[in-house]
DNA sequence: ATAAACAGTGAACCACGATTTACATCTTCA
DNA sequence: TGAAGATGTAAATCGTGGTTCACTGTTTAT
């Protein structure tokens, strides 16, 4: 070979792919998958359709790995959230990271909806099963220790009933009700949003009861 | 005009296009919204694809009247489950209504799928957006209902618990966990999510517990 | 100086389904 | 009988995006 591209060529390649990855990202975020053509992509990183082709193989390719960096993003603060250790119990964790979970989504209310809920073609469909299975996972995992810890509810299955967290989450989030969400009304779900979450996840204790006092 | 079709004539013609609706109903049951193509759902019939368009001025107007139909039916049969009067308490109908939704999900599967989740073109998401909303309106009905009775939490709101409920139950069964869930694991699943479903609208009374005596 | 490797361009090219069109057939009714 | 209406067919047409192609300009190592 009498070519070999030198350091600052190779840089300049992996700037101009990450600054790909980052415009498909902010169309996604804006537009939805269904704004995010081979065209637009490129054009939003200032190279021509085809060029876009010498940095990935395929459409899908760039829309998979769009998705998991960003899926994996999210994934990970919930994580953090639910592993935060300032908290005592792991019901105020669980109560802490659904929270999170829930104020993540209804700022970037666009990119939460296309994670989750968007049609898209089949390649993302596969990464949104494993985001959601990463979902279910993680609160999983708290609402095991949760029963471990006698804070909850040990005739619950933790997957199971993780499953259906993530759903119930979901659906308050991402669907119609939340859709004409301002300000308040946001607070409203995100709130709600906790205490159902616990509820789901059958924290003991107090338990739900209704206060005496009418008002 | 020289030319009025008589009785007989269309008489067939409606019976042809309930077929239409039938078939690709069929289809959408089997292979979901992906294999419902107007070429299939044609031949189907026995007609060609430019037929079609002597029924439907538009695959979407196809389309929509199969998930609208369908739709309709789980509605329905959710509503008389759910208003079955047969149980003396708000929370026995409840549980009844969710495990009859779920069994359902659970029996035609690629249809539930379909209903719900599966990726489509933007007409029939519209459509999911009424589905999602009248399941929401029926649950959020025995909410409401339950609370008025004292059998369940007064300091939620119905319509926020009904979304919540729904999605939770929708990710429980057309989710990747009951992809492969055989007989028994389908029980365990509708099980669980019935006893999640009234954790989640917050029935009082017993409240959860855990039972002192270890196996 | 020059062959080789490569990013990039812009214009084809293609696949896939939905729709439209041109034409044939049948039926009704003046 | 024959003009008009309706149904149906098969093939052509269209739109949309992804993908490929032929070619250009540039850079590197000999």
């Amino acid at each position: 070979m009498v070519y070999r591209p030198p350091v600052a060529v190779l840089e300049r390649r992996a700037e101009l792919r990450e600054c790909l990855v980052a415009e498909a990202t902010a169309i996604v975020s804006r537009q939805g998958w269904a704004g995010l053509t081979v065209t637009a992509a490129a054009a939003a990183a200032g190279i021509s359709a085809g060029a876009l082709y010498k940095h990935f193989p395929s459409k899908a390719s760039l829309a998979t790995e769009v998705f998991n960096r960003a899926a994996g993003r999210e994934v990970e603060v919930l994580a953090t959230a639910l592993a935060d250790s300032s908290y005592p119990d792991v019901v105020s964790r669980l109560a802490n990271g659904v929270a999170t979970f829930a104020w993540r989504a209804v700022r970037g209310r666009q990119l939460a909806y296309s994670l989750i809920a968007e049609p898209v073609e089949p390649p993302i469909a596969d990464a949104r099963l494993a985001l959601r299975r990463r979902y279910r996972d993680v609160f999983a995992a708290v609402i095991a220790e949760g029963i471990e810890r006698g804070e909850m509810l040990d005739s619950q299955i933790p997957e199971i009933s993780a499953a259906a967290l993530t759903g119930a989450v979901a659906e308050l989030l991402v669907g119609p009700l939340s859709a004409a969400a301002s300000g308040p009304a946001a607070e409203l779900i995100v709130g709600q949003a906790s205490a159902i979450a616990l509820r789901c996840a059958g924290v003991l204790g107090t338990g739900p009861h209704n206060d005496r006092r009418k008002s």
